[in-house]
DNA sequence: ATCCCGAGGG
DNA sequence: CCCTCTGGAT
């Protein structure tokens, strides 16, 4: 049976693959390590002052290997400008020692693994196994998707989990990484928390929001 | 002056 | 369940 919300679903997925039609990753990366430590970094902070810190960040410490043996100073001094670096620092070595000790270095492919790593949870998790090794473990549930989603009438919960779970049932499991991508960009540039651009929103045909 | 908003800790 | 951590954007 086809319900409205999941015929609104298919709407939205084309008006968004038009929108966005590359579904990209802000953030600079060569590989899961590089994605990881970026998206880490990414908290309350936006993807272009990352990507101001990651170079030199990853020329000092090119793999878990060596952020493993870094000084908690030295760390914070590379990423100070993305704020919260305190707590970052401490996330960033304690991943790398257990990526070294748990996964010989090297960042795991499973949900459950990278949960366990110190600093990741499941937004970031759902964000490295996505577009770095292209397994669709979830979607990505950060505060944009969660307000584009409430917004568009697709969700009415405000646990992140239970966002995830809703927006699972209603699109297809091989659009989850490209969906993710695209939600995340819509609510960066166009459904700000702020300032919406409603105006301009190529959404604007499926927003209950709109016209109200 | 206020809001941004992920993960851990109390 | 709610608080805290931070610099930057608005």
């Amino acid at each position: 049976m086809e319900t409205a919300l999941s015929q609104r679903a298919k709407k939205l997925q084309a008006l968004l693959a038009e929108a966005y039609p590359e579904a990209r990753c802000e953030l600079d990366h060569r590989n899961a390590y590089e994605l990881l430590v970026a998206t880490i970094l990414s908290a309350q902070c936006t993807d272009a002052r990352v990507n101001q810190v990651t170079p030199a960040f990853f020329a000092r410490f090119p793999d878990a290997h060596a952020l493993a043996q870094a000084g908690q100073e030295e760390v914070e001094e590379l990423i100070k400008s993305t704020g919260f670096y305190r707590n970052k620092a401490k996330a960033l070595l304690g991943m790398a020692k257990a990526l070294v000790e748990r996964h010989g270095g090297e960042v795991p492919r499973d949900m459950e693994a990278m949960v366990k790593l110190p600093g990741v949870g499941r937004k970031t998790a759902n964000v490295v196994l996505g577009t770095a090794y292209g397994l669709a473990t979830g979607i990505v549930v950060d505060t944009h998707v969660a307000r584009v989603s409430q917004r568009l009438g697709l969700t009415t919960a405000q646990d992140p989990e239970k966002i995830e779970q809703d927006l699972m049932a209603l699109f297809p499991k091989n659009q989850w990484v490209a969906l993710s991508h695209r939600l995340i960009l819509h609510g960066r540039y166009v459904c700000k928390a702020r300032k919406p651009a409603c105006s301009s929103c190529r959404l604007a045909e499926i927003c209950p929001r709109v016209g109200v």
